[in-house]
DNA sequence: CGCGGCCAATGACAGATGTCATGCCCGGAC
DNA sequence: GTCCGGGCATGACATCTGTCATTGGCCGCG
């Protein structure tokens, strides 16, 4: 018997996750959270043998609560589930120790076959994202210039940022030309959504 | 008996919704698809009751699908789900003929007790996404304003807009100064946001 | 018919943005 | 120790953006 724990903030995908799962012989759903940081308590008092963390949640997300779960729960497998497959992630969630690694978009059989792969101790990486995923590399952004991008992502000026982050107006427009650059992008705009896409902020 | 057809792009939460609803002993899902143009063949051919449908779809949405499949098969009900709660698709869903209207994060049980209620004829909405699209009001924006947004998203130049859209700079200058002025935003990438939100691209 | 709205375009202007060169401080690598 | 890269800052510059006034053509409506 395999003890599940499923962690997602959309109640309906998470029910309907447990319905699916549950309906495999060998699979018990022991418990449910919302956000990132119920996770690890709730992982504590269950005790599950494998942990499906979505990547969105609030507070926490599923990556953060993966790295602390494997710290704090080592014989509890991760098995990080996402709707975007974003090269970022995949690296972000090996590094906190994930085993498995799946988009939403993939058939339900593959999640229920990973999940059995991952508690016998196997890896489960989509294969088109882990070659997305070599291919994009690392992100080339620097701590400071990461910040400036995440602090622009939501249309503000220039002086806004500066501001929230307590720099010269000049030093954010020498961040941002470096992310351009860095980006291949033609505006900021276009910088953010690249930088999003690929996982980076 | 309620006959399903469910549709959505993601397999796995297809699969999961699938398996959630055929616990249900009065429910049968007659029929899946992940694209909206699928909705209204396989509508055609299975004779679903109720038809659930994700707004986000390739190739034809799912406000799109239920206008076509209210217009050709007007005996199955439309219940509209999605992830994002943007006033927009509300007003559009209740124009497309939609019975239901739910996010996905609301509780699994609402979703069932949604299905019944339409199936039954009556109609099922969000109260809280009711109230907002109430306050937000429809788009001010207009036909070609909206063009030229939906043009800038991708964080192209104006020129580039521009040529994309066969018009002058100065014109693209002129709409997305009218849309910023609209959408109380304070760049334009900031309207692109705000304008998504509100479900008015 | 005239009025108003939407669309397209032009010209002009202030201000924001992206780029570049240069300098300083610091900490880690050699 | 020196060297180098990251972070921060300044100043200068060309260009891009956002705004405004104005013009004209094209509907649709009273």
């Amino acid at each position: 018997m395999i003890r599940l724990l499923i962690a997602d903030d959309q109640a309906m995908i998470r029910g309907a996750f447990a319905a699916l799962l549950a309906l495999e012989p060998d699979f018990e759903v022991v418990a449910q959270v919302a956000t990132g940081d119920q996770v690890v308590p709730e992982a504590l008092r269950t005790r599950p043998d494998v942990a499906l963390l979505d990547v969105q949640m609030p507070s926490l997300d599923g990556l953060a609560a993966a790295s602390s779960l494997h710290e704090q729960l080592p014989a509890c497998r991760v098995v990080i589930l996402t709707t975007f497959g974003r090269p970022g992630y995949l690296r972000r969630a090996m590094e906190a120790g994930a085993l498995g690694f799946l988009v939403k978009d993939a058939p339900p059989e593959q999640l229920i076959d990973a999940i059995r792969r991952v508690h016998a101790g196997l890896r489960v990486v989509d294969p088109n994202l882990a070659a997305e995923t070599l291919s994009v590399g690392e992100s080339p952004l620097t701590g400071r210039e990461r910040d400036v991008l995440s602090a622009a992502v939501d249309g503000g000026t220039v002086a806004e940022i500066a501001g929230r982050l307590y720099l010269s107006e000049g030093t954010v427009r020498n961040h941002l030309s470096s992310v351009i650059g860095k980006t291949n992008a033609r505006t900021r705009a276009d910088a953010a959504r690249i930088a999003t896409r690929n996982g980076w902020l």
